[in-house]
RNA sequence: GGGCCCGUGGUCUAGUUUGGAUUAGGACGCUGGCCUGCGGAGCCGGAGGUCCUGGGUUCAAAUCCCAGCGGGCCCGCCA
């Protein structure tokens, strides 16, 4: 017999038995709804039950006396893979499973299933977008981004292993003020061939572009605000232009050449802010020659993206571009949409939406997890010289996206989520209800630096690149110290695998609402509590296996009684839990968990017990099967988690 | 000013949604052991804690409620 959640069948037979007793203890109380709990040890057995602690006030009893009474109410049933239940402490009543049976099925299940152990099915397989990713063409992807990645990849990887049809998407942010700028520079630059990576080459520039372009706006508001008197207002902007300043003088001390071109050339300008104002108007009206500009830069851009997140294996199903959803109306026709209903207000010569009204009107703030007092702000739809806002092409967007699911999750960070929240609103304003409920904002909170604050239009920021670069050269130095012996070839191959693994994992690992801070510590761990620890204990397992050169003929599986045996069983029985639980809470990072602690004991096993050489022959094959279990379990999870599993580093 | 997120030994982190066991799990760092054993990227041991604070609910609170405090983010005709 095998089972797709061993566990979960111990848990369902627990369950019947404490119903079926309790119906016959007290047929007429009302019973408190069953839960369970993992007691704090194994000597307390697998399960538990609080329920007594309930029921002792209900009865007038003391809930020890009552626990003994149902513990022994269920001892007189039939067990199957229950080997004993008991009364305990103030008032529990534990759950203890036939080890020989229970470790049968376990170990039975997980080989034979095999890459399929743990990943239970969906009841109701639905089509799932995932959004992720969507870095700006403007700049490479940079550490505070690659959690975005990371997480949005491992999300889509864990729908997809429980039967949804998932489908990736990158949106290609290449409309508005921002993709301007950097064309603008681009241009200016007579279009040049990149030198080295693609986006590290356009990052340069827009950096320095914007730069100029802010200093020589803050001196014209400056000029303005002056003539005006407005003294608080001039200080604030001196303030500005001062950093701004500071930061031209860091630009140009690393790219003189190309700070100095662009500067001579934007000062041919008379007003640069209004060319790229221009550039920006013209694109979304799709003119050629804008067109040919933005989308060339913005290509570079996305060819040195897909050339980073494929070094990390992360691939896309569909690039889609913002602007397609400009030039073929779809923005045009969800405004005037939104120009129907009661929420969309003029305001100065500015198009607003009333997302407050939507919520009021259709009693959605408790939903949402809103108090009622507070106020939503309204979102700028559309600006006083006729272009739209982000968030309003990407309400046309999520419709296109929700019209092609079933559900669509957005991987963004935490700081957008009021706009999420409007975006949301503006669908149910459209009367697409049902659409808006499908559309989930996964928010994550950010990476930040400790000593100051990235920030990509200032330039500051440590690319995604260098940190795969440092991670696989630290791997490198790591296994040509261990195994001097390996080729040149080999060598790399592992470091390549081990640094991506070990930053991968220190981004997944991590709850995702926490922020995390960067440091290189934290990313460049290879010991306990890193990925590669994990695919070392994994490496391991297999290791064991090559040397048995045997498959277990006749496990007695009740001669696995060891503590430390009883923990890795019960582990391996609980991955499938474990990993619906990640999967309906969208929470990765307990598989990343699940898998270092589940290596941690069999690191502790390994040490402690033969395997091959055990006696009798049938522990040795029992313990050969567990191996060969664990092993599945690691490599299962790893992957889940887009981290290699290697049979040998 | 308003909203959201986070607060757990020196540092990092699990547990908080669904409250439970005299001992709040891990890791890093510190410290004492284990290299003739199936891979030492390992194993075993030790020291180190106002679970941010104060109230409340409960037989029981790191967990739930209220009020504060500290840090971050958002409240733009940026994305």
């Amino acid at each position: 017999m095998i089972s797709a959640n061993p566990f979960g069948e111990f848990r369902k037979e627990c369950k019947e038995l404490l119903e079926k007793a309790l119906d016959s203890l007290f047929p007429k109380a009302s019973m408190p709804k069953i839960v369970f709990e993992f007691p704090p040890s194994l000597e307390f057995g697998e399960l538990a039950s609080s329920i007594c602690f309930e029921l002792a006030k209900k009865l007038g009893e003391r809930p020890l006396e009552l626990a003994k009474k149902i513990a022994d109410a269920v001892s007189s049933k039939e067990f199957t893979l229950v080997g004993s239940v008991e009364a305990a402490g103030a008032g529990y009543i534990n759950f203890h499973v036939n080890h020989g049976k229970f470790a049968e099925l376990t170990f039975e299940s997980a080989r034979k299933l095999n890459s399929d152990y743990g990943f239970v099915q969906a009841e109701v397989q639905r089509k799932i977008i995932v959004e992720h990713t969507s870095v700006n063409p403007l700049h490479p992807i940079h550490i505070g981004q690659a959690r975005n990645p990371v997480l949005g990849d491992t999300i889509a990887r864990i729908l997809r292993k429980c039967g949804h049809t998932v489908s990736t998407h990158y949106y290609v942010d290449d409309v508005g003020r921002q993709t301007a700028i950097v064309a603008y520079g681009y241009q200016k630059l007579g279009k040049p061939q990149p030198k080295g990576k693609p986006d590290h080459f356009i990052g340069n520039i827009y950096t320095i572009t914007n730069c100029i372009i802010e200093i020589e706006r803050l001196k014209k508001e400056i000029e303005n605000a002056e003539e005006t008197r407005l003294n608080e207002e001039v200080e604030r902007l001196k303030r500005q232009l001062d950093e701004w300043t500071s930061i031209a003088a860091e630009l140009k001390e690393k790219y003189p050449e190309l700070f100095n071109k662009l500067l001579d050339e934007i000062k041919r300008d008379e007003d640069p802010e209004h060319v790229v104002n221009e550039l920006n108007r013209n694109y979304e009206e799709g003119r050629e020659k804008a067109k040919t500009i933005i989308r060339e830069v913005a290509e570079q851009c996305l060819e040195g993206f897909r050339e980073t997140l494929g070094r990390v294996e992360i691939f896309f199903d569909s690039w889609d571009w913002e602007s397609e959803f400009v030039w073929r109306s779809h923005v045009k026709k969800t405004l005037e949409k939104l120009r129907e209903t009661p929420y969309v207000f003029e305001s100065g010569n500015v198009l607003e939406f009333d997302a407050d009204k939507v919520a009021k009107d259709l009693n959605l703030k408790p939903a949402l997890g809103l108090r009622e007092d507070y106020e939503i702000p309204s979102l700028t739809l559309v600006r006083a010289d006729g272009t739209t806002l982000y968030t309003t092409r990407d309400v046309a967007y999520s419709l296109w996206k929700l019209e092609r699911a079933e559900k669509v999750i957005n991987v963004i960070g935490m700081e957008q989520s009021l706009a999420q929240l409007q975006l949301k609103l503006a669908l149910y304003a459209l009367g697409y209800a049902e659409k808006a409920e499908n559309l989930v904002h996964f928010a994550y909170n950010l990476v930040t630096l400790p000593g100051y604050k990235m920030a990509s239009r200032k330039g500051r920021y440590i690319t995604f690149d260098r940190v795969l670069d440092e991670a696989v050269e630290r791997a490198y130095q790591e296994v040509s110290a261990r195994s001097p012996q390996l080729s040149e070839e080999e060598k790399r191959e592992i470091a390549r695998f081990v640094g991506i693994g070990a930053v991968k994992y220190a981004l997944v690992e991590v709850d995702p609402s926490k922020p995390v801070v960067f440091t290189w510590e934290r990313v460049l761990n290879f010991e306990r509590n890193s990925g590669p620890y994990i695919q070392y204990t994994h490496a391991r397992a297999c290791s064991i296996l090559r040397k048995a050169a045997r498959t277990p003929e006749k496990p007695e599986y009740k001669l696995l009684n060891q503590p430390i045996e009883r923990e890795i069983l019960l582990m391996i029985s609980r991955f499938p839990e474990i990993f619906m639980d990640a999967v309906e809470n969208l929470k990765p990072n307990l598989i990343a968990e699940y898998a270092n602690l589940l290596a941690d004991k069999f690191n502790t096993f390994y040490n402690a017990l033969p395997v091959i050489r055990a006696r009798p022959p049938e522990l040795s094959d029992a313990r050969l099967a567990l191996v060969d279990a664990a092993r599945i379990v690691l490599r299962n999870a790893l992957e889940v988690i887009g981290i290699k599993a290697p049979r040998k580093m």
